[in-house]
DNA sequence: TTTTTAATGAGATTAATTGTCAATAAAATA
DNA sequence: TATTTTATTGACAATTAATCTCATTAAAAA
């Protein structure tokens, strides 16, 4: 899995390497990555927000692509968890290399961490013959205390869904 | 043809035990992921437009509805694979339950299964004291002859799967 | 039965993302 | 360094997936 960290000259040493250019608003997008704090990520939107309060003049259209090319380049990882729309954050390498558990209900997030499967992901990709971005384990539950309108407790307990019998 | 646990009477009392109602479009499309063949996924258009031809008419929205509603009751799982879409299939239990590699410039995917890591994404929703709906490893990779230049979208066609003419 | 209210269909609407294209600027070339 | 090539950008139009609204229908409870 491609996940070193980024300095200006190796990012446009990669760029460079695939056709591609350094350009300013590149840079600016990869610095804020890089200083968002631990579990942090980011929808296409969040960024432009933020690009927009340091008063960087970067477009909508310039975010989405160059989150694009950052993630395919396994750069950030591209996130799908319960809020409906795409969020991205640094792939650090192991061990800072981590997957979620969400809430379906309330949405909440809890990052956590396995050696084990992230060995297993890249020995799989390797084993197809496969260059890995990116391995992603998500946990998809539903809470004991989360929405009162949606209650979880009235959920399918885990033992009917995966290990029932016929 | 592998059979979900959900029969059309604990399918009731699934919906009945939250309040919800068993409806013939609810049954038609749990049928519908039923019989589909293994490593086949639906995505919401690709399900209507199923319903369409066999002349069942049941409107986008409660496609939708009734996917969301099943995924949430741990009946169907949503995968967020390539292809800029949602796609749907049965939840199936051990010893059918899965994992995908998925190639991001081909849009290719592979399923793999784990025993392991399925057993960690229980154990670890369990710790966390949350109920399991589902547990997705999914790998995010290139391969080693896809052109990012000229992507080759080799996933099957709808047409291949549902509508052989001879 | 009758009552209650969840579910549906039709279509409008929203939200996220992608596409178009002239202008710009990064990298290669001379 | 100056020139050429072409990747990249910004503005905004267009598309797409998905959601929302609401009058009507029908499943389940009473």
């Amino acid at each position: 899995m491609c996940m070193s960290p980024y300095s200006e000259s190796s990012l446009k040493a990669e760029l460079n390497e695939r056709g591609y250019r350094l350009t300013p608003q590149r840079q600016t997008i990869l610095h804020i990555f890089q200083t968002l704090p631990k579990g942090e990520h980011l929808s296409a939107e969040d960024l432009h927000t933020i690009l927009k309060k340091q008063n960087e003049r970067i477009s909508l259209s310039t975010v989405y692509r160059t989150l694009h090319l950052m993630a395919y380049m396994g750069i950030l990882r591209e996130l799908e968890l319960a809020e409906g729309h795409k969020h991205y954050e640094l792939n650090r390498p192991y061990p800072e290399h981590h997957h979620h558990l969400v809430c379906v209900y309330c949405n909440r997030t809890l990052e956590f961490k396995n050696e084990l499967v992230s060995n297993i992901g890249a020995k799989e990709a390797e084993a197809e013959g496969y260059y890995l971005l990116d391995c992603q384990l998500t946990l998809y539950v539903t809470g004991p205390n989360c929405d009162p309108a949606n209650p979880c407790d009235a959920s399918i307990p885990l033992d009917a869904i995966w290990f029932q019998e016929d």
